[in-house]
DNA sequence: CAGTGAGCGAGCTTCCGCTTGACTT
């Protein structure tokens, strides 16, 4: 038996270092944290100086008695764990749950996995570090008094099961405040002109131009009085300068850079991004995919050297050193690159391996040398104006780093790409082939993407590289946001045309506003987010996260009890929640907006967030007669509904016609659109619109579902009196007995099952009880 | 399950950050 354990936090990394370490030792894992507060309940005593009551994670029960078996077999404990807070209070767990001494116990840290760094780590062992375990138990603590006690407010007054927390009710608030901008953007058209000049050099060559006007109009009658004044003008070369420029790489990637560029340059989703990382990370492909840190080893920056200066010459080699520059960053770990940076290629499914290329290229052109380019700005003069043309060149001297790698950007509007200038000099003249005014829409702010989002959460300090993702699922499961594509709009624009001076006014049509995976607030969103603002602004500060951040701080330098922190941020704090609490007048919702009047009542059409979500209201509320209400689609909201759209919600359900001698509705429900008929429902494929349907496609889909029904059953078996059925399902045939289902295991023919097969997959799937089976949950 | 637009019945929901499996009805 090995006299020493290790313990760290991932397996992946365990198997790794235990290589290192040769046969003394022992290297293991804990999985992350092993103890925390308690799932339900507070778990913090405010009454004795806020004192935690922390209890083995239920998921970490059998890890913990293995650690335990193990660690009373060694004769010293390594608590290995990452060198951050986190990992400082993992350590501190560890040492709790295992009895060991943590005044003694060896602590050491490494915040790269190769074996120098491994070996010199265990030369220099500390104990562990309760201040920084002291400023994670506030990290903690504070999450978890904001999140139970806004929540359950949350319960009363808007709806069961929302939540708040510090990390995800700002970035909500993200969404919601780009939205409102999105909202309140005063729409309008500028005219931009563009125009195409040809010019003779000395030898007698044609070369052609391309030119922007440096003005843009903001009406067509501007815009067409400067192509006037062009028809008759002269253009000549007003000025003519070159300049050097230089671009450098970009850093190796972070989890949130690997999530931005993944997203832009691949299309992948965060969770997408991260769970393909994760395999290749588990392969031992790459290094750790959760990180914040641009570092790379010393054993990395020696192998991308030898593979720039083998294939590219050494002028393309240059070592750079990078540091991060987003809040917060605590750089457990080096950055993410390949394991081996001359595996060029790895074998997998192609999303994998579009990854791993990535995430090689990024780190190799990190260490590559600047592009060079000459940058050439030719002002154009256009005589009877004050304005003038811009011609922009643009020449590569040396390619650098570009030759394998280029950062791709959110917005690349940038359009064309400039080239070589010809040889302009002060006063040549330019005659134009062809000026285009060409009407543009005035640029609203972005939507957030998932990828743009976790952007902007880092910059501000809020979340971690392990939660970025989870949080975009949270409050996307919360109902707070969705993730969509919405079509976009018929958009006609105008281009005035003037070709010699001749001019034309022409007329298109193009389709513009479309979204593709962007994230928009639900009104239940905007109405969390507008509740907790206005009783809670301190927490939904975008600096709030940034502010206690430099209280932990200050707790893991030892200068400030954590205790001290907590009481101080909690005694305003819980007084807020309970004067919110006790206001009077029952549930937050939203004001009423007056959208217009009914043609057919003549009532007024009002929409709202009411107890049961978003709708629309015909009558008042006072009236006599009822108001008639409408709920509103998931892709619509009460600010922004216009008064037909809203009217159409009413339209539903509608009778298409008669089939078989009875009617045929189509509505929408809880599930989405359906068709009803003979008391059943059958759902709406994905391109019907209820709205529109036929009767003869709403037919074809009853009679598709007929079919299903028929084609359900496989087998009834008569050994029980055809208690137990095969039947084919959602996700292909299963088993069914007494309203339990029971998989098929891979490889069995359903249609040749045989009785006894099926009582033996039934034994073998009964026994592992460790999960309750399916409980039917009705409610009324 | 397939709208609703309260007013007596239960008990639950929830945070953030560390990490991987178990397992899809």
């Amino acid at each position: 038996m090995a006299d020493n354990l290790v313990i760290v936090e991932s397996p992946a990394k365990a198997k790794t270092i235990e290589k290192f370490l040769g046969k003394d030792y022992v290297v293991t894992s804990s999985r992350g944290h092993i103890r925390d507060l308690p799932k339900k309940g507070l778990g913090v005593d405010i009454e004795h100086d806020f004192m935690p009551s922390y209890v083995i994670s239920s998921d970490k029960n059998a890890i913990v008695s293995e650690l335990r078996s193990l660690a009373k077999k060694a004769k010293t404990v390594w608590l290995a764990s990452d060198e951050d807070r986190e990992g400082e209070a993992i350590a501190w767990h560890l040492s709790e749950a295992l009895g060991l001494d943590t005044a003694t116990t060896k602590r050491i840290v490494f915040h790269e996995i190769t074996k120098n760094a491994i070996l010199k780590a265990i030369e220099t062992p500390r104990t562990v570090n309760m201040n920084l375990v002291n400023a994670q138990q506030a990290r903690r603590i504070l999450d978890r008094l904001v999140g139970f006690e806004l929540s359950p407010l949350l319960w009363r007054k808007v709806k069961p099961s929302l939540s708040a927390g510090r990390v995800q009710s700002v970035a909500v608030r993200l969404i919601v405040d780009r939205e409102r901008e999105i909202i309140n953007f005063k729409r309008g058209d500028y005219f931009r002109v563009t125009a195409v000049f040809s010019f003779t050099d000395d030898k007698g060559r044609t070369h052609k131009i391309k030119a922007e006007l440096s003005d843009r109009f903001d009406t067509e009658e501007e815009a067409k009085n400067f192509l006037n004044i062009c028809s008759k003008a002269r253009f000549s070369v007003g000025s003519v300068e070159t300049k050097p420029g230089r671009r450098s790489p970009a850093a190796p990637f972070t989890t949130s850079t690997l999530q931005q560029e993944a997203s832009r340059k691949l299309g992948f989703s965060v969770l997408q991004t991260m769970a393909l990382a994760q395999r290749l990370y588990e392969a031992g492909l790459i290094t750790y995919m959760r990180t914040d840190s641009v570092n790379l080893s010393v054993e990395a920056l020696g192998a991308i050297k030898d593979v720039v200066t083998a294939d590219y010459g050494k002028e393309y080699h240059k070592q750079r050193n990078y540091k991060t520059k987003s809040k917060g960053a605590q750089e457990a770990h080096e950055a993410i690159r390949p394991s081996y940076i001359d595996k060029r290629e790895i074998n997998g499914t192609q999303q994998e391996k579009r990854l791993y290329e990535l995430i090689w290229k990024r780190a190799v052109a990190s260490q590559m040398a600047d592009a060079v380019m000459e940058r050439t700005v030719a002002d154009i003069d256009v005589s009877g104006s004050d304005k003038h043309f811009v011609a922009k060149g643009e020449v590569v001297k040396f390619d650098g780093y570009l030759k394998l790698y280029q950062e791709s950007s959110d917005d690349d509007e940038s359009g064309e790409q400039s080239s070589l200038l010809p040889p302009l000099k002060q006063g040549d003249t330019l005659t134009h082939t062809v000026i285009e005014a060409t009407q543009r829409p005035r640029q609203r702010p972005p939507r957030y993407s998932e990828a743009s989002l976790v952007k902007h959460l880092e910059e501000l300090g809020i979340g971690r590289p392990s939660t970025y993702a989870p949080t975009i699922s949270t409050i996307i499961n919360r109902g707070y946001i969705l993730k969509e594509d919405r079509p976009g709009v018929k958009r006609t624009y105008l281009k005035l045309v003037l070709t010699g001076n001749k001019g034309e006014r022409k007329t298109f049509e193009e389709n513009f506003g479309s979204e593709k995976a962007k994230l928009f607030p639900t009104d239940i969103g905007m109405l969390v987010t507008d509740y907790l603002s206005s009783h809670f602004p301190a927490i939904l500060d975008y600096s709030f996260t940034a502010k206690v951040e430099e209280e932990f701080d200050h707790i893991a330098e030892g200068k400030l009890s954590w205790q001290q922190m907590i009481t101080s941020f909690y005694a305003p704090f819980h007084k807020g929640v309970e004067s919110a609490g006790s206001e009077e007048g029952g549930y937050a919702s939203s004001q009423q907006r007056l959208i217009g009047v009914d043609p057919k009542s003549g009532k007024n059409v009002y929409t709202r967030v009411g107890r049961f979500g978003p709708m629309v209201q015909i009558g008042e509320n006072d009236d006599k007669e009822k108001p008639r209400y409408a709920s509103l689609r998931s892709d619509q909201l009460t600010s922004t509904i216009t008064l037909d759209e809203a009217l159409k919600l009413f339209e539903l359900p509608r009778t298409l016609g008669q089939y078989e001698g009875k009617d045929v509705v189509v509505g929408v429900g809880r599930f989405g659109p359906y068709v009803r008929f003979d008391s059943k429902f059958v759902s709406l494929g994905k391109e019907d619109n209820p709205y529109s349907i036929t009767v003869e496609r709403a037919i074809e889909l009853i009679e598709e579902k007929r079919r299903q029904e028929r084609e359900k059953l496989i087998k009834a078996f008569d050994e029980d009196g055809g208690k137990t059925q095969l039947l084919n399902g959602r996700y292909g045939p299963y088993i069914t007995r007494d309203k339990v289902n029971y998989k098929i295991p891979k490889g069995t023919d359903p249609a040749t099952m045989t009785w006894e097969k099926v009582e033996e997959i039934i034994a073998s799937q009964s026994d592992t009880e460790t999960k309750p089976k399916r409980k039917y949950t009705r409610k009324k």
